[in-house]
RNA sequence: GCCAACGUAGCAUAGCUGGUAGUGCUUCGGAUUUGUAAUCCGACGGUCGGGGGUUCGAGUCCCUCCGUUGGCUCCA
């Protein structure tokens, strides 16, 4: 007999040699939700025989780890489908993630969306034939011979497991996968899944291997969960800022202008200007100054920084100079040629700056500097353009142009910890104010390999040292990535997730030793000896079209009134209000509110439909009863009424709540009924 | 850049196996003067992302370019 403690903390006699699986349904019944089982904190299958004295619990497949359990399961599931489906496709390697699982498949080319619907329906099948799946343990050359057909499991073999330590497969019906498991005990536990989309991937990610196919699904424990995840998906994608930006006339792109290239319509660039208010605000506080520099530099300017040729791939390629052009052209100068001159410094020509800092660093080198002035804080919503790949495109997150809420701090070293600290702290103040607190903090460490980082090491000790203090005052959750620190030094980023889960860095706080370095920038010390200063790069919310673009979707369109495009939309019952409308219409803008007026003749109804895409703050029913009496009706976002409120009242309130910047309007108090 | 899918008026969409584009909303004109998510009538608006090809004939088939979407790769 063997003892075993439950969830519940008692202890019970069992059998020696009873498998896991027996317990959980001794635990949980025979109805239950489990889908593998927690031996001694170790996850097992249900088929784990229990020899000796240990802890059992069942992992639900509603927890985090049992999800991942269905989610590996599925994969295979989906592989299993695969193979049968297809018998050359080889499957490589088929992990759970985030949301879900896929599996890459070499050899199944020609594999389009409209293939995955019989894909699965024969997953679903397999499922329904309720297959035992089975943990089988191999030596090396029983694996060898098992996998020999496939390449890719080879290869895997031969470079994750130790020479002849060997390992497990997981058979279902006749199908087998190299895999350490844990998985279901049945393929009945995998009827509720969905294949989602099909996209390509490289072996082992890197692009000069051969492309595998990738096929993505979700799986969920059951009917009733794959529905509520499968309409929070489509929920989701309503509040995508492309849609929403698109709905609510914030931006558009236009092909003629250009991939990647933003066009602020009226709507969208109020809510900039006002966080761009908004920041200038905390910078002055925070004694910066504020510059503007051009949007274009001598290549000369980047040969220094290291910029040109060194990211050439990732910059608009340069301008040269007319005369020049022509003089190549009529010589039949190849492109090929010309990129040669310009990387030897043969022609001189100009770039669209990819970043701030050489022009930053140019203000803070036109003068001699002591280390009076320092720290220098110099502040810019710098434009950059940066040639992304044309896949990599989306919306307004992923750009070619973009505007960066960009400065840069010229400090002594001695200053680093204070200054990244009080970065920081304008990114939280940010932050708080517009209500997202739902971010990661990452602080980017070197690795090992410390010949490619620039500096010594003594000082990254100490940047990265102020890092993680710094990170710590936030009092959330942050993680430290070893070479995760550019070259240059050790970072911090804010990273946030969109409504399709994928995630952005937005502000960052950057020390930098190199740049300093490459400028010769010098300040004079105290000693009376000359010293050189060191970098900080930060920019608390990355760029502005990619935090308004995440703040279009934090916020679902519906802004705060400090930052709606529209804070009062007034609604006139029939054209007997009018006069009044106007009139109301006149104050409110007066007094700096944005005000819309909609006297037509349409019925109120119809009004408040047309008007309410556009998310004002508040909109305002004037009828009889608010002409009469000098009153407005103020109607929320969600339908509800505040009538008879006096026009000054509800002024100052508006002005109140704009002024301190409230989270969510809330001048209507919400009705239950 | 790579793989896959897609691209019809401002927006949302119909258009089967090829025979010269329908609808709703918006907009505009008229009627109506309306108390909180669709009042009625009428009109304007597309040559089907661009170019090329197959065909007697293409939105519908083929090629190519551009763009969008989902991934991959990349992100100083």
């Amino acid at each position: 007999m063997i003892s075993v403690t439950l969830p519940d903390g008692s202890t019970n006699e069992y059998a020696t040699g009873i498998t896991a699986g027996e317990i959980v349904i001794d635990i949980e019944g025979r109805k239950h939700d489990c889908v593998a089982a927690m031996v001694n904190g170790e996850q097992k299958d249900f088929s784990a025989i229990l020899e000796s004295d240990c802890s059992v619990t069942g992992i639900s497949g509603f927890d985090d780890d049992g999800i991942y359990i269905l989610r590996h399961s599925a994969a295979h599931l989906l592989a299993q489908a695969i193979t049968s489906l297809y018998p050359d496709a080889k499957p490589t390697i088929g992990p759970p993630v985030d949301r879900g699982f896929y599996y890459d498949f070499a050899d199944l080319n020609d594999f389009g969306e409209a293939d995955l619907k019989a894909v699965q329906k024969k997953m679903h099948e397999l499922a329904r034939k309720n297959l035992t799946v089975e943990r089988i343990e191999c030596s090396d050359t029983e694996l060898e011979d098992l996998f020999a057909s496939n390449p890719y499991k080879l290869e895997i073999i031969k470079d994750k497991l130790e020479e002849g330590a060997g390992t497990s497969i997981y058979q279902q019906g006749d199908w087998y996968d190299l895999c350490l498991g844990p998985h279901v005990h049945s393929t009945a536990k995998l009827m509720h899944v969905r294949l989602t989309s099909v996209s390509s991937a490289f072996w082992r990610g890197d692009q000069s291997n051969e492309q595998l196919t990738r096929i993505y699904g979700i799986v969920e424990p059951t009917k009733e969960s794959l529905k509520s995840t499968m309409s929070a998906m489509e929920e989701a994608k309503k509040r995508d800022h492309r849609k929403l930006g698109k709905d609510l006339q914030l931006f558009h792109v236009d092909e003629d202008v250009g991939q990647g290239l933003i066009l602020w319509t009226p709507r969208g660039a109020i809510v900039r200007t006002c966080l761009q208010n908004f920041i200038s605000e905390h910078l002055t506080r925070q004694g910066y100054h504020q510059v503007y520099t051009p949007h274009i530099g001598k290549l000369d300017l980047y040969r220094k920084s290291g910029h040109f040729p060194y990211y050439q791939d990732s910059q608009y390629p340069p301008l040269v100079e007319k005369d020049m052009m022509a003089k190549l052209a009529n010589e039949g100068c190849t492109c090929g040629e010309l990129s040669n001159m310009m990387i030897a410094g043969d022609i001189e020509g100009y770039m669209l700056k990819p970043m701030n800092c050489p022009h930053h660093i140019k203000i803070y080198s036109s003068q001699a500097r002591s280390y009076r002035d320092l720290p220098l804080r110099l502040a810019e919503f710098g434009t950059v353009y940066r040639w992304e790949q044309s896949g990599e495109i989306s919306g307004m997150t992923r750009v070619r142009g973009f505007t960066q809420d960009d400065a840069h701090l010229f400090v002594t070293e001695d200053q680093i910890a204070k200054e990244v600290l009080g970065c920081i702290e304008l990114v939280q103040v940010i932050f708080e104010a517009l209500g997202m607190d739902d971010y990661r903090v990452r602080v980017g460490l070197r690795d090992a390999d410390s010949s490619k980082y620039v500096g010594a090491s003594e000082k990254w000790d100490l940047a990265e040292e102020a890092c993680r203090a710094a990170a710590d005052s936030l009092g959330v959750n942050w993680s430290e990535e070893e070479g995760e620190a550019a070259f240059y030094g050790p970072k911090i980023d804010f990273v946030v997730k969109d409504v399709i889960g994928r995630e952005w860095q937005l502000g960052t706080v950057q020390v930098d030793y190199n740049l300093p370095e490459r400028f010769e920038l010098e300040y004079k010390g105290s000693d009376g000896e000359m010293h050189r200063p060191v970098m900080i790069h930060r920019a608390p919310f990355g760029s502005m079209e990619r935090f308004c673009g995440v703040l279009i979707e934090h916020f679902a369109g519906k802004f705060p009134t400090w930052l709606a495009p529209t804070q009062i939309h007034i609604l006139t019952i029939s054209e007997k209000q009018v006069d009044f409308g106007r009139t109301i219409h006149e104050k409110l803008k007066d007094a700096g509110i944005r005000s819309e007026l909609d006297d037509g003749d349409d019925t109120i109804g119809k009004k408040i439909r047309m008007r309410r895409k556009f998310q004002p703050a508040y909109m305002l029913i004037i009828g009889d009863d608010e002409v009469s009496n000098n009153t407005v009706s103020i109607r929320a976002r969600n339908g509800d009424q505040r009538a008879g409120v006096q026009f000054p009242e509800f002024l100052s309130e508006l002005l109140n709540e704009i002024d301190t910047k409230v989270a969510v309007p809330s001048l209507v108090p919400p009705q239950n009924e």
